[in-house]
RNA sequence: GCGGCGUUAGCUCAGCUGGAUAGAGCAAUUGGCUUCGAACCAAUAGGUCGGGAGUUCGAAUCUCUCACGCCGCGCCA
């Protein structure tokens, strides 16, 4: 059910009759109270275009306009708005509809295969604050995909490939001669890599080994590789690690590293010459793009082979691109990458469909973000200006919030404690990401997000525990609420809350089309304040409520829960019972 | 130099298919618990939407320009 797009419908049906059948139809919601729940805005523009009195147009289009069965007052307003009033028991049968309805009332849209290339953590160290956005923003969108129909391809494109691994394979065949075990050796990826580091600058002979380790390495020498493997595997199990605590759907089925490219790069250098599309330049094979040229008319250079033959990201880019589209069968990609990488992107789009890497119909989407800051404004770093794991932010997150538990509930069950400090913790952050424009940097600030007032996780959380603990009092057990009793409206609470209920399918498509978790998030913080503005005004189980009134009630409460519920977990946000 | 992104309340952010009086939260001030959960609600105060120009009946939203900030621009990813 989406309202929107049901009044656009019947406008543009009513447009057409009067022969205006290409005037644009522009429907929004009502922007205050007293002018409608939605406005209909085109009169204005189709009545310069006619000169003719906007209001006139108006008085047409609303004569013509069918909606008696969803609108109880239609008027028109200062210079030709038209407002509507939708009828509240309407707003009742779609309600009803959407709570006896598994999907909550939002359809599903026309299947499309879709990429989503997230994450991406580089093997070679562990996971820090970097790699925290792309991971959240991008399951969050994955989730929701999934859930409106879509089928979703996860492509963890991790950095498992590259000269550092020389360095760190050298150091770690080494540690396996003393008997090592891989997985102690590398149980602190990053200790082991300052350390290969160390002996790389300053130990004789060990820089040597390295680049003997690189060129072996790529050659496909055996006994490199199942090093190089044994390397790689315990360092996606610490990524999986992450990925568990974060409550990120990701695991080592969706990893899909730069090495797997690796036998099909020459294959795309090679076409890409054949086609006449990259040409040799001081040694290297690179394209010159003239859409992105500068004003002189010197064009864009996009390098793809180096001149001593050695193969870039962009040569892996457009590999990845060929598989995704042959091998996949892609109909759109997307890409959530930091916003530094956006000219790369969009150099490897133009490369690759002029190659004819993808189908011309298929969508090539770079979802950059900014990065993440600290309260100074600048890049978010520890206090001694090092890079932050991202397991010790999460932990420190659950300790955080561990601690604002305790002193809520000094007398909390320990493993209730445990699990409501994670969920609690862990839902702060991603949510305090989330809830914003992913485009832009953003501040990272213990204090808002863990304060948990105003629009934060916890809030969410809260009211959801909050409609539970309605249906406890009341006797009635989770999900057991019967939906084919009457729901009647009559408050302006109850009203606002049904609208309110049935605008998730506009934030949904919203977040598929754009790769926007913000719009969702905007969504259910506004549902949160509604109920509780609903609860306050409308009470359910007090002395004197009429037995219609509260089971219609119980119902939109039941419906908010869910709502709740199911957003929250697209967001990879879990609730509970009680908090 | 060229290009991208950004600049909205003291702070953090929404709003940008052009629509009526620009919205939240935090912080500030005030009111509401003999409990349907106060991690809440209600109210007050707080704005040259970076500056300027243009398009338009109408601009935070579109165009141009300037300023400031961040980022990127041939062999890192």
């Amino acid at each position: 059910m989406n309202i929107q797009a049901l009044l656009v419908e019947r406008f543009k049906q009513a447009l057409t009759e009067l022969s205006w059948a290409d005037a644009p139809v522009p429907v929004a919601k009502g922007n205050r109270p007293g002018f409608g729940d939605y406005q209909f805005n085109g009169a204005m523009a189709l009545a310069k275009k006619l000169k003719q009195n906007p209001r006139d147009i108006a008085a047409t289009i609303l004569d013509a306009v069918k909606l008696d069965d969803v609108a109880e007052k239609l008027e028109i307003a200062g210079p030709g708005f038209i407002n509507i009033h939708l009828k509240p028991q309407w707003l009742a049968t779609q309600i009803k509809l959407a709570a006896s309805n598994e999907r909550l009332g939002v359809d599903i849209q026309s299947k499309q295969t879709v990429v989503v290339d997230y994450s991406a953590p580089n093997l070679a160290k562990e996971m820090h604050v970097g790699h925290l956005r792309s991971t959240i923003i991008g399951d969050a969108v994955v989730k929701c995909l999934e859930f409106l129909g879509h089928e979703v391809k996860r492509q963890n494109h991790m950095g498992d490939w590259g000269t550092q691994f020389g360095m760190l394979l050298a150091h770690l065949q080494d540690k396996l001669l003393q008997n090592e075990v891989a997985e102690t050796a590398l149980s602190d990826l990053e200790n082991f890599y300052r350390e290969a580091k160390v002996r790389f600058d300053s130990e004789e002979g060990f820089a040597d080994k390295s680049r003997e380790y690189v060129v072996r390495l790529q050659g496909g020498d055996g006994e490199c590789l199942s090093l190089w493997q044994n390397f790689i595997d315990v360092s996606i199990s610490h990524s999986e690690e992450v990925y568990e605590k974060l409550n990120v759907t990701l695991t080592r089925e969706h990893v899909m590293g730069e090495s797997a490219y690796n036998k099909d790069l020459a294959n795309v250098i090679t076409e890409l010459k054949e086609k006449g599309i990259s040409v040799e330049d001081q040694g290297a094979q690179v394209v010159f793009i003239p859409e992105l040229a500068d004003k002189k008319g010197n064009p864009a250079v996009y390098i793809v082979q180096k001149s001593g033959g050695g193969y870039l990201y962009a040569t892996t880019d457009l590999a990845a691109i060929r598989y995704r589209s042959n091998v996949l069968n892609a109909n759109r990609t997307l890409i959530f990458t930091d916003a530094r990488q956006a000219l790369h992107f969009k150099q490897t789009e133009i490369v690759a469909r002029k190659a004819g890497f993808m189908n011309e119909q298929e969508q090539y989407q770079h979802c950059p973000f900014g990065m993440m800051l600290g309260k100074d404004n600048k890049p978010f770093k520890t206090r001694t200006g090092g890079t932050v794991k991202l397991v010790d932010l999460l932990d420190e997150a659950i300790e955080r919030a561990n601690k604002l538990v305790l002193t809520r509930s000094p007398d909390i069950e320990p493993t209730a404690l445990k699990e409501m400090s994670h969920k609690l913790g862990i839902g702060a952050v991603k949510y305090a990401d989330l809830s914003k424009n992913r485009t832009t940097d953003y501040v990272f600030d213990w204090d808002s997000m863990l304060s948990f007032e105003g629009n934060t996780a916890p809030y969410l959380q809260y009211a959801y525990t909050r409609i539970q603990s309605i249906f406890t009092k009341a006797g009635i057990a989770k999900g057991k609420l019967a939906t084919d009793n009457e729901l009647v409206i009559t408050e302006d609470a109850e009203k606002a809350l049904a609208l309110q209920l049935l605008q998730l399918t506009d934030a949904l498509q919203i977040l598929a089309k754009e790769a926007t978790p913000h719009v969702l998030c905007t969504y259910l913080y506004e549902l949160a304040s509604i109920f509780m503005r609903f609860y306050e005004a409308c009470p359910i189980l007090k002395e004197g409520v009429s037995g219609s009134a509260k089971q219609s009630r119980l119902m939109l409460a039941q419906h908010t829960a869910n709502v709740l519920s199911l957003g929250l977990d697209l967001l990879g946000i879990e609730t509970m019972q009680s908090m």
